[in-house]
DNA sequence: TGTACATCAGTGAACGCGCGTTCACTGATGTAC
DNA sequence: TGTACATCAGTGAACGCGCGTTCACTGATGTAC
Protein backbone atom coordinates (compact mmCIF):
# COMPACT_ATOMS: atom_id res chain seq x y z
CA UNK A 1 0.00 0.00 0.00
CA UNK A 2 1.25 3.84 -0.44
CA UNK A 3 0.68 6.00 2.04
CA UNK A 4 1.19 9.89 1.79
CA UNK A 5 3.39 11.64 4.12
CA UNK A 6 0.94 12.48 6.51
CA UNK A 7 -0.70 9.02 7.35
CA UNK A 8 -3.39 9.34 5.41
CA UNK A 9 -4.27 6.96 2.78
CA UNK A 10 -3.05 8.18 -0.94
CA UNK A 11 -5.53 8.02 -3.81
CA UNK A 12 -3.85 5.95 -5.41
CA UNK A 13 -3.11 2.64 -4.32
CA UNK A 14 0.03 2.02 -6.00
CA UNK A 15 0.05 -1.67 -6.62
CA UNK A 16 -3.65 -2.54 -6.51
CA UNK A 17 -2.85 -5.24 -8.94
CA UNK A 18 -0.67 -7.43 -6.92
CA UNK A 19 -2.73 -6.74 -3.80
CA UNK A 20 -5.77 -8.20 -5.55
CA UNK A 21 -4.32 -11.01 -6.56
CA UNK A 22 -2.87 -11.35 -2.98
CA UNK A 23 -6.33 -11.08 -1.50
CA UNK A 24 -7.86 -13.16 -4.06
CA UNK A 25 -4.81 -16.37 -2.89
CA UNK A 26 -6.22 -15.43 0.54
CA UNK A 27 -9.80 -16.24 0.08
CA UNK A 28 -9.22 -19.05 -2.27
CA UNK A 29 -7.86 -19.96 0.53
CA UNK A 30 -10.62 -19.58 2.83
CA UNK A 31 -13.37 -20.87 0.57
CA UNK A 32 -12.23 -22.77 -2.46
CA UNK A 33 -11.89 -21.37 -6.07
CA UNK A 34 -15.86 -21.04 -6.47
CA UNK A 35 -16.55 -18.58 -3.25
CA UNK A 36 -14.50 -16.17 -3.89
CA UNK A 37 -16.27 -12.85 -5.48
CA UNK A 38 -14.38 -9.94 -7.11
CA UNK A 39 -16.46 -7.51 -4.73
CA UNK A 40 -14.67 -9.45 -1.39
CA UNK A 41 -10.80 -9.09 -3.41
CA UNK A 42 -11.77 -5.14 -3.82
CA UNK A 43 -12.97 -4.71 -0.14
CA UNK A 44 -10.11 -7.21 0.77
CA UNK A 45 -7.44 -4.94 -1.18
CA UNK A 46 -9.42 -1.88 0.41
CA UNK A 47 -10.42 -0.47 -2.33
CA UNK A 48 -13.70 0.30 -4.04
CA UNK A 49 -15.81 -1.86 -6.20
CA UNK A 50 -14.77 -0.49 -9.06
CA UNK A 51 -11.47 -0.61 -8.65
CA UNK A 52 -10.51 -3.98 -10.12
CA UNK A 53 -11.81 -3.09 -13.62
CA UNK A 54 -9.05 -0.89 -14.50
CA UNK A 55 -6.47 -4.24 -13.59
CA UNK A 56 -8.90 -7.17 -14.41
CA UNK A 57 -11.46 -7.90 -17.97
CA UNK A 58 -13.37 -9.91 -14.62
CA UNK A 59 -13.38 -12.47 -12.08
CA UNK A 60 -12.16 -15.01 -14.47
CA UNK A 61 -9.29 -13.03 -15.43
CA UNK A 62 -8.03 -12.29 -11.97
CA UNK A 63 -8.88 -16.24 -10.95
CA UNK A 64 -6.38 -17.07 -14.35
CA UNK A 65 -3.19 -14.91 -13.03
CA UNK A 66 -3.37 -16.44 -9.73
CA UNK A 67 -3.64 -19.36 -11.57
CA UNK A 68 -0.45 -18.46 -13.88
CA UNK A 69 1.51 -17.25 -10.62
CA UNK A 70 0.32 -20.39 -8.84
CA UNK A 71 2.39 -22.60 -11.57
CA UNK A 72 5.29 -20.06 -11.83
CA UNK A 73 5.82 -20.64 -8.43
CA UNK A 74 5.25 -24.12 -8.55
CA UNK A 75 7.53 -24.28 -11.70
CA UNK A 76 10.65 -22.92 -9.07
CA UNK A 77 9.55 -25.56 -6.40
CA UNK A 78 10.00 -28.39 -8.57
CA UNK A 79 12.75 -26.87 -10.26
CA UNK A 80 15.03 -26.11 -6.99
CA UNK A 81 13.97 -29.40 -5.74
CA UNK A 82 15.13 -31.01 -8.66
CA UNK A 83 18.78 -29.41 -8.80
CA UNK A 84 19.79 -30.45 -12.15
CA UNK A 85 19.41 -33.76 -10.59
CA UNK A 86 22.19 -34.17 -8.59
CA UNK A 87 23.85 -36.05 -6.72
CA UNK A 88 21.97 -38.63 -8.93
CA UNK A 89 18.80 -38.82 -10.62
CA UNK A 90 16.81 -41.08 -8.25
CA UNK A 91 17.52 -38.96 -5.27
CA UNK A 92 16.74 -36.07 -7.17
CA UNK A 93 13.44 -37.38 -8.00
CA UNK A 94 12.66 -38.48 -4.16
CA UNK A 95 13.13 -34.40 -3.67
CA UNK A 96 10.98 -33.41 -6.60
CA UNK A 97 7.92 -35.56 -5.14
CA UNK A 98 8.32 -34.07 -1.88
CA UNK A 99 8.54 -30.64 -3.36
CA UNK A 100 4.95 -31.22 -5.54
CA UNK A 101 3.38 -32.65 -2.00
CA UNK A 102 5.18 -29.36 -0.11
CA UNK A 103 3.55 -27.51 -2.69
CA UNK A 104 0.22 -28.65 -2.49
CA UNK A 105 0.01 -28.18 1.26
CA UNK A 106 1.52 -25.41 1.90
CA UNK A 107 0.08 -23.10 -0.99
CA UNK A 108 -3.70 -25.09 -1.63
CA UNK A 109 -4.98 -21.82 -2.77
CA UNK A 110 -3.04 -21.38 -5.19
CA UNK A 111 -3.12 -25.39 -5.68
CA UNK A 112 -6.81 -25.26 -6.31
CA UNK A 113 -6.82 -22.22 -8.89
CA UNK A 114 -4.78 -24.26 -10.70
CA UNK A 115 -6.27 -27.25 -10.83
CA UNK A 116 -9.72 -26.93 -9.95
CA UNK A 117 -10.44 -23.77 -11.56
CA UNK A 118 -12.87 -24.38 -14.57
CA UNK A 119 -11.66 -21.34 -16.53
CA UNK A 120 -12.79 -20.91 -19.79
CA UNK A 121 -11.19 -21.62 -22.34
CA UNK A 122 -9.08 -18.50 -24.05
CA UNK A 123 -7.82 -17.53 -20.09
CA UNK A 124 -7.16 -21.35 -19.71
CA UNK A 125 -5.16 -21.51 -22.81
CA UNK A 126 -2.45 -18.95 -20.88
CA UNK A 127 -2.63 -20.60 -17.85
CA UNK A 128 -1.72 -23.89 -19.41
CA UNK A 129 0.79 -22.30 -21.19
CA UNK A 130 2.53 -21.84 -17.68
CA UNK A 131 1.14 -25.79 -16.76
CA UNK A 132 3.63 -26.59 -19.56
CA UNK A 133 6.34 -25.22 -17.49
CA UNK A 134 6.12 -26.51 -14.88
CA UNK A 135 5.71 -30.22 -16.41
CA UNK A 136 8.60 -29.46 -17.84
CA UNK A 137 10.67 -29.75 -14.83
CA UNK A 138 9.45 -33.15 -14.57
CA UNK A 139 9.43 -34.29 -17.97
CA UNK A 140 13.30 -33.39 -17.66
CA UNK A 141 13.65 -35.53 -14.30
CA UNK A 142 11.58 -38.42 -16.27
CA UNK A 143 14.26 -38.15 -19.31
CA UNK A 144 17.22 -38.21 -16.75
CA UNK A 145 15.90 -41.50 -14.72
CA UNK A 146 15.26 -43.47 -18.06
CA UNK A 147 19.03 -42.42 -19.45
CA UNK A 148 19.94 -44.97 -16.65
CA UNK A 149 18.28 -47.53 -18.38
CA UNK A 150 19.82 -49.38 -21.00
CA UNK A 151 18.34 -48.23 -24.39
CA UNK A 152 16.88 -51.94 -25.15
CA UNK A 153 14.90 -51.35 -22.06
CA UNK A 154 14.43 -47.54 -22.00
CA UNK A 155 10.44 -46.64 -21.89
CA UNK A 156 9.31 -43.23 -23.06
CA UNK A 157 10.20 -40.74 -20.80
CA UNK A 158 7.40 -38.72 -21.50
CA UNK A 159 5.02 -41.60 -20.57
CA UNK A 160 6.58 -41.89 -17.17
CA UNK A 161 6.83 -38.33 -16.48
CA UNK A 162 3.05 -38.57 -17.15
CA UNK A 163 2.69 -41.25 -14.22
CA UNK A 164 4.61 -39.71 -11.41
CA UNK A 165 2.90 -36.30 -12.17
CA UNK A 166 -0.43 -38.16 -12.32
CA UNK A 167 0.69 -40.63 -8.93
CA UNK A 168 1.88 -37.10 -7.19
CA UNK A 169 -1.36 -34.81 -8.41
CA UNK A 170 -3.69 -38.12 -7.10
CA UNK A 171 -2.03 -38.15 -3.75
CA UNK A 172 -2.35 -34.83 -3.53
CA UNK A 173 -5.66 -34.39 -4.42
CA UNK A 174 -7.16 -37.21 -2.19
CA UNK A 175 -4.61 -36.69 0.84
CA UNK A 176 -2.50 -34.17 0.38
CA UNK A 177 -4.50 -31.00 2.13
CA UNK A 178 -5.11 -30.37 5.56
CA UNK A 179 -9.13 -30.24 5.21
CA UNK A 180 -7.95 -34.31 4.90
CA UNK A 181 -10.73 -36.17 3.33
CA UNK A 182 -9.24 -39.81 4.67
CA UNK A 183 -7.41 -40.85 7.23
CA UNK A 184 -3.49 -42.50 6.08
CA UNK A 185 -1.67 -44.94 8.07
CA UNK A 186 1.39 -43.07 6.62
CA UNK A 187 1.89 -39.83 5.19
CA UNK A 188 1.35 -38.34 1.80
CA UNK A 189 5.10 -38.06 1.07
CA UNK A 190 5.91 -41.79 2.44
CA UNK A 191 3.22 -42.89 0.34
CA UNK A 192 4.21 -40.96 -2.84
CA UNK A 193 8.05 -41.85 -2.31
CA UNK A 194 7.00 -46.04 -1.84
CA UNK A 195 4.85 -45.75 -4.96
CA UNK A 196 7.80 -44.19 -7.04
CA UNK A 197 10.04 -46.77 -5.43
CA UNK A 198 7.95 -49.70 -6.92
CA UNK A 199 7.39 -47.63 -10.16
CA UNK A 200 11.07 -47.53 -11.03
CA UNK A 201 11.61 -51.16 -9.73
CA UNK A 202 9.31 -51.87 -12.32
CA UNK A 203 11.10 -49.75 -15.00
CA UNK A 204 13.87 -52.01 -13.94
CA UNK A 205 15.84 -49.32 -11.85
CA UNK A 206 16.94 -49.42 -8.39
CA UNK A 207 18.41 -46.84 -6.26
CA UNK A 208 22.38 -47.97 -6.09
CA UNK B 1 -43.55 -36.09 -12.42
CA UNK B 2 -46.92 -36.65 -11.72
CA UNK B 3 -49.92 -35.47 -13.73
CA UNK B 4 -53.71 -35.88 -13.30
CA UNK B 5 -55.68 -37.95 -15.39
CA UNK B 6 -57.05 -34.83 -17.17
CA UNK B 7 -53.18 -33.94 -18.44
CA UNK B 8 -53.00 -31.15 -15.90
CA UNK B 9 -49.74 -30.88 -13.65
CA UNK B 10 -51.33 -32.51 -10.10
CA UNK B 11 -50.34 -30.39 -6.90
CA UNK B 12 -47.91 -32.89 -5.78
CA UNK B 13 -45.15 -33.68 -7.47
CA UNK B 14 -44.78 -37.24 -6.70
CA UNK B 15 -40.84 -38.08 -6.91
CA UNK B 16 -39.49 -34.29 -6.02
CA UNK B 17 -36.62 -35.70 -4.47
CA UNK B 18 -35.02 -37.79 -6.95
CA UNK B 19 -36.49 -35.02 -9.69
CA UNK B 20 -34.19 -32.21 -7.45
CA UNK B 21 -31.09 -34.90 -6.99
CA UNK B 22 -31.31 -35.46 -10.99
CA UNK B 23 -31.52 -31.49 -11.70
CA UNK B 24 -28.73 -30.88 -9.60
CA UNK B 25 -26.76 -33.65 -11.45
CA UNK B 26 -27.42 -31.80 -14.91
CA UNK B 27 -26.58 -28.11 -13.25
CA UNK B 28 -23.30 -29.76 -12.13
CA UNK B 29 -22.33 -31.24 -14.95
CA UNK B 30 -22.93 -28.13 -17.17
CA UNK B 31 -21.41 -25.89 -14.45
CA UNK B 32 -19.82 -27.57 -12.10
CA UNK B 33 -19.88 -28.55 -8.28
CA UNK B 34 -19.89 -23.95 -7.36
CA UNK B 35 -22.05 -22.87 -9.82
CA UNK B 36 -25.32 -25.25 -9.02
CA UNK B 37 -27.64 -22.68 -7.05
CA UNK B 38 -31.16 -24.61 -4.93
CA UNK B 39 -33.52 -22.24 -6.65
CA UNK B 40 -32.45 -23.40 -10.35
CA UNK B 41 -32.88 -26.71 -9.34
CA UNK B 42 -36.31 -26.18 -8.17
CA UNK B 43 -37.21 -24.24 -11.57
CA UNK B 44 -35.29 -27.33 -13.22
CA UNK B 45 -37.68 -29.76 -11.60
CA UNK B 46 -40.77 -27.06 -12.35
CA UNK B 47 -41.27 -26.24 -8.54
CA UNK B 48 -41.60 -22.93 -6.63
CA UNK B 49 -38.05 -21.97 -4.66
CA UNK B 50 -39.39 -22.99 -1.63
CA UNK B 51 -40.41 -26.15 -2.16
CA UNK B 52 -36.69 -27.75 -1.96
CA UNK B 53 -36.81 -27.26 1.64
CA UNK B 54 -39.50 -30.23 2.04
CA UNK B 55 -36.68 -32.09 1.05
CA UNK B 56 -33.21 -31.13 2.13
CA UNK B 57 -32.10 -28.93 4.57
CA UNK B 58 -30.14 -26.56 2.50
CA UNK B 59 -28.03 -26.19 -0.69
CA UNK B 60 -24.94 -28.22 0.83
CA UNK B 61 -27.49 -31.26 1.59
CA UNK B 62 -28.54 -31.68 -1.71
CA UNK B 63 -24.82 -31.80 -2.90
CA UNK B 64 -24.05 -34.41 -0.68
CA UNK B 65 -27.66 -36.25 -1.64
CA UNK B 66 -25.66 -36.54 -4.85
CA UNK B 67 -21.68 -36.95 -3.91
CA UNK B 68 -23.12 -40.25 -1.78
CA UNK B 69 -25.49 -41.60 -4.39
CA UNK B 70 -22.52 -40.77 -6.76
CA UNK B 71 -20.31 -42.85 -4.66
CA UNK B 72 -23.15 -45.91 -4.74
CA UNK B 73 -23.31 -45.95 -8.09
CA UNK B 74 -19.47 -46.03 -8.36
CA UNK B 75 -19.29 -48.80 -6.09
CA UNK B 76 -21.71 -50.55 -7.88
CA UNK B 77 -19.83 -49.85 -11.25
CA UNK B 78 -16.46 -50.88 -9.23
CA UNK B 79 -17.55 -54.07 -8.06
CA UNK B 80 -18.90 -55.04 -11.63
CA UNK B 81 -15.79 -54.31 -12.76
CA UNK B 82 -13.87 -56.30 -10.26
CA UNK B 83 -16.38 -59.61 -10.89
CA UNK B 84 -15.04 -61.25 -7.91
CA UNK B 85 -10.81 -60.79 -9.14
CA UNK B 86 -12.36 -63.88 -12.31
CA UNK B 87 -10.72 -64.90 -14.10
CA UNK B 88 -7.70 -63.80 -12.66
CA UNK B 89 -6.93 -60.99 -10.61
CA UNK B 90 -4.60 -59.35 -12.70
CA UNK B 91 -7.02 -59.15 -15.44
CA UNK B 92 -9.44 -57.82 -13.49
CA UNK B 93 -7.39 -55.29 -11.82
CA UNK B 94 -7.49 -53.77 -15.31
CA UNK B 95 -10.88 -53.85 -16.02
CA UNK B 96 -11.44 -51.95 -12.15
CA UNK B 97 -8.89 -49.72 -13.51
CA UNK B 98 -10.88 -48.89 -17.13
CA UNK B 99 -14.28 -48.69 -15.24
CA UNK B 100 -12.69 -46.39 -12.82
CA UNK B 101 -11.73 -43.94 -15.43
CA UNK B 102 -14.94 -44.56 -17.07
CA UNK B 103 -17.05 -43.42 -14.51
CA UNK B 104 -15.07 -40.58 -14.24
CA UNK B 105 -15.64 -39.40 -17.92
CA UNK B 106 -19.37 -41.36 -18.42
CA UNK B 107 -20.52 -38.96 -14.90
CA UNK B 108 -18.36 -36.39 -14.92
CA UNK B 109 -21.23 -34.49 -12.79
CA UNK B 110 -21.59 -37.17 -10.08
CA UNK B 111 -17.22 -37.66 -9.92
CA UNK B 112 -16.82 -33.77 -9.55
CA UNK B 113 -19.49 -33.90 -6.63
CA UNK B 114 -17.76 -37.02 -4.67
CA UNK B 115 -14.56 -35.25 -5.21
CA UNK B 116 -14.22 -31.80 -5.68
CA UNK B 117 -17.47 -30.75 -3.61
CA UNK B 118 -15.78 -28.91 -0.62
CA UNK B 119 -18.53 -29.75 1.71
CA UNK B 120 -18.79 -28.94 5.65
CA UNK B 121 -17.22 -31.19 7.63
CA UNK B 122 -20.62 -32.93 9.04
CA UNK B 123 -22.23 -33.69 5.68
CA UNK B 124 -18.66 -34.74 4.60
CA UNK B 125 -18.62 -37.46 6.85
CA UNK B 126 -21.57 -38.90 5.58
CA UNK B 127 -20.34 -38.87 2.14
CA UNK B 128 -17.37 -40.15 3.13
CA UNK B 129 -18.73 -43.31 4.39
CA UNK B 130 -20.34 -43.81 0.78
CA UNK B 131 -16.59 -43.42 -0.60
CA UNK B 132 -14.99 -46.35 1.84
CA UNK B 133 -17.40 -48.55 0.36
CA UNK B 134 -15.99 -47.69 -3.04
CA UNK B 135 -12.02 -48.07 -1.61
CA UNK B 136 -13.32 -51.29 -0.18
CA UNK B 137 -13.53 -52.48 -3.64
CA UNK B 138 -10.20 -51.53 -4.73
CA UNK B 139 -9.04 -52.52 -1.35
CA UNK B 140 -10.19 -56.09 -1.62
CA UNK B 141 -8.84 -56.19 -5.15
CA UNK B 142 -5.43 -55.41 -3.92
CA UNK B 143 -5.65 -58.34 -1.28
CA UNK B 144 -6.11 -60.56 -4.20
CA UNK B 145 -3.39 -59.06 -6.33
CA UNK B 146 -1.10 -59.39 -3.02
CA UNK B 147 -1.97 -63.04 -2.11
CA UNK B 148 -0.24 -63.84 -5.75
CA UNK B 149 3.15 -63.26 -3.96
CA UNK B 150 4.87 -65.24 -1.85
CA UNK B 151 4.49 -63.85 1.99
CA UNK B 152 8.30 -62.91 2.48
CA UNK B 153 7.76 -60.56 -0.61
CA UNK B 154 4.31 -59.61 0.01
CA UNK B 155 3.64 -55.53 0.39
CA UNK B 156 0.72 -54.04 2.42
CA UNK B 157 -2.20 -54.47 0.59
CA UNK B 158 -3.46 -51.18 1.98
CA UNK B 159 -0.85 -49.41 0.60
CA UNK B 160 -1.16 -51.05 -2.86
CA UNK B 161 -5.21 -50.28 -2.94
CA UNK B 162 -3.93 -46.72 -1.64
CA UNK B 163 -1.41 -46.37 -5.10
CA UNK B 164 -3.74 -47.54 -7.85
CA UNK B 165 -6.41 -45.53 -6.30
CA UNK B 166 -4.05 -42.14 -6.42
CA UNK B 167 -2.66 -43.07 -9.81
CA UNK B 168 -6.33 -43.68 -11.05
CA UNK B 169 -7.37 -40.45 -9.83
CA UNK B 170 -4.44 -38.56 -10.55
CA UNK B 171 -5.41 -39.55 -14.40
CA UNK B 172 -8.74 -38.70 -14.16
CA UNK B 173 -8.45 -35.20 -12.52
CA UNK B 174 -5.93 -34.20 -15.25
CA UNK B 175 -6.85 -36.16 -18.18
CA UNK B 176 -10.10 -37.96 -17.43
CA UNK B 177 -12.66 -35.88 -19.14
CA UNK B 178 -13.49 -34.62 -21.67
CA UNK B 179 -12.74 -30.48 -20.93
CA UNK B 180 -9.33 -32.62 -21.45
CA UNK B 181 -6.75 -29.89 -20.00
CA UNK B 182 -3.93 -31.44 -21.84
CA UNK B 183 -3.45 -33.17 -24.69
CA UNK B 184 -2.22 -37.43 -24.42
CA UNK B 185 0.24 -39.39 -27.03
CA UNK B 186 -2.51 -41.83 -25.43
CA UNK B 187 -5.53 -42.46 -23.92
CA UNK B 188 -5.65 -42.14 -19.81
CA UNK B 189 -7.00 -46.20 -20.00
CA UNK B 190 -3.50 -47.12 -21.64
CA UNK B 191 -1.80 -44.26 -19.37
CA UNK B 192 -3.55 -46.36 -16.37
CA UNK B 193 -3.04 -49.55 -17.87
CA UNK B 194 0.95 -49.24 -18.53
CA UNK B 195 1.26 -47.37 -14.60
CA UNK B 196 -0.51 -50.23 -13.21
CA UNK B 197 1.79 -52.80 -15.23
CA UNK B 198 5.00 -51.12 -14.17
CA UNK B 199 4.08 -51.20 -10.84
CA UNK B 200 3.02 -54.65 -10.39
CA UNK B 201 6.40 -55.70 -12.38
CA UNK B 202 7.80 -53.78 -9.25
CA UNK B 203 6.09 -55.69 -6.78
CA UNK B 204 7.36 -58.98 -7.98
CA UNK B 205 4.55 -59.79 -10.36
CA UNK B 206 3.87 -60.31 -14.29
CA UNK B 207 1.23 -61.24 -15.92
CA UNK B 208 1.27 -65.04 -16.81
C1' DT C 1 12.66 25.52 -12.32
C1' DG C 2 7.79 26.24 -13.01
C1' DT C 3 3.61 25.66 -15.25
C1' DA C 4 -0.07 23.57 -18.20
C1' DC C 5 -1.99 19.74 -19.51
C1' DA C 6 -2.83 14.75 -20.69
C1' DT C 7 -3.24 10.52 -18.69
C1' DC C 8 -3.90 7.37 -15.25
C1' DA C 9 -6.06 5.06 -11.27
C1' DG C 10 -9.03 5.60 -8.25
C1' DT C 11 -14.24 7.09 -6.15
C1' DG C 12 -18.98 6.42 -4.86
C1' DA C 13 -23.55 6.15 -6.17
C1' DA C 14 -26.61 3.63 -8.70
C1' DC C 15 -28.86 -0.25 -11.22
C1' DG C 16 -30.87 -4.71 -12.03
C1' DC C 17 -30.49 -9.41 -10.81
C1' DG C 18 -30.85 -13.86 -8.71
C1' DC C 19 -30.26 -16.18 -4.57
C1' DG C 20 -31.52 -18.08 0.00
C1' DT C 21 -34.96 -18.20 3.19
C1' DT C 22 -39.47 -17.36 5.69
C1' DC C 23 -44.29 -17.37 6.03
C1' DA C 24 -49.13 -18.21 6.09
C1' DC C 25 -51.56 -20.66 3.00
C1' DT C 26 -53.93 -24.63 0.40
C1' DG C 27 -54.68 -28.64 -2.44
C1' DA C 28 -54.05 -33.70 -2.29
C1' DT C 29 -53.61 -37.95 0.12
C1' DG C 30 -54.24 -41.46 3.56
C1' DT C 31 -56.73 -43.38 7.36
C1' DA C 32 -60.00 -44.29 11.28
C1' DC C 33 -64.45 -45.29 12.13
C1' DT D 1 -68.89 -47.57 1.37
C1' DG D 2 -68.81 -42.92 2.93
C1' DT D 3 -67.27 -39.22 5.71
C1' DA D 4 -64.27 -36.41 8.79
C1' DC D 5 -60.02 -35.19 9.75
C1' DA D 6 -54.88 -35.17 10.23
C1' DT D 7 -50.95 -34.93 7.68
C1' DC D 8 -48.21 -34.09 3.95
C1' DA D 9 -46.13 -31.59 0.03
C1' DG D 10 -46.65 -28.13 -2.43
C1' DT D 11 -47.64 -22.53 -3.51
C1' DG D 12 -46.47 -17.78 -4.21
C1' DA D 13 -45.41 -13.53 -2.32
C1' DA D 14 -42.17 -11.24 0.19
C1' DC D 15 -37.70 -9.89 2.37
C1' DG D 16 -32.94 -8.58 2.73
C1' DC D 17 -28.54 -9.32 0.73
C1' DG D 18 -24.42 -9.15 -1.97
C1' DC D 19 -22.80 -9.37 -6.45
C1' DG D 20 -21.36 -7.65 -11.06
C1' DT D 21 -21.19 -3.80 -13.71
C1' DT D 22 -21.75 1.10 -15.41
C1' DC D 23 -21.13 5.87 -15.09
C1' DA D 24 -19.63 10.54 -14.62
C1' DC D 25 -16.44 12.14 -11.66
C1' DT D 26 -11.85 13.59 -9.45
C1' DG D 27 -7.39 13.40 -7.24
C1' DA D 28 -2.56 12.20 -8.31
C1' DT D 29 1.17 11.63 -11.43
C1' DG D 30 4.19 12.33 -15.29
C1' DT D 31 5.85 15.11 -18.99
C1' DA D 32 6.66 18.80 -22.56
C1' DC D 33 8.19 23.12 -22.97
Amino acid sequence: MSWSKDGRRSYHHGNLREALVAAAVRLIGEKGPGGFTFAEAARAAGVSPAAPYRHFRDRDALLADVAAQGFDRFTAALEAAWNDGAPDPLAALERLGRAYLDFARREPAYYAAMFEANLPADLHQEVTRAGDAAFAVLRRAADAVCDRLPTDRRPPALMVALHVWSLAHGIAALFGRDGTRRKLPMTPEELLEAGVLVYLEGLGLRPE
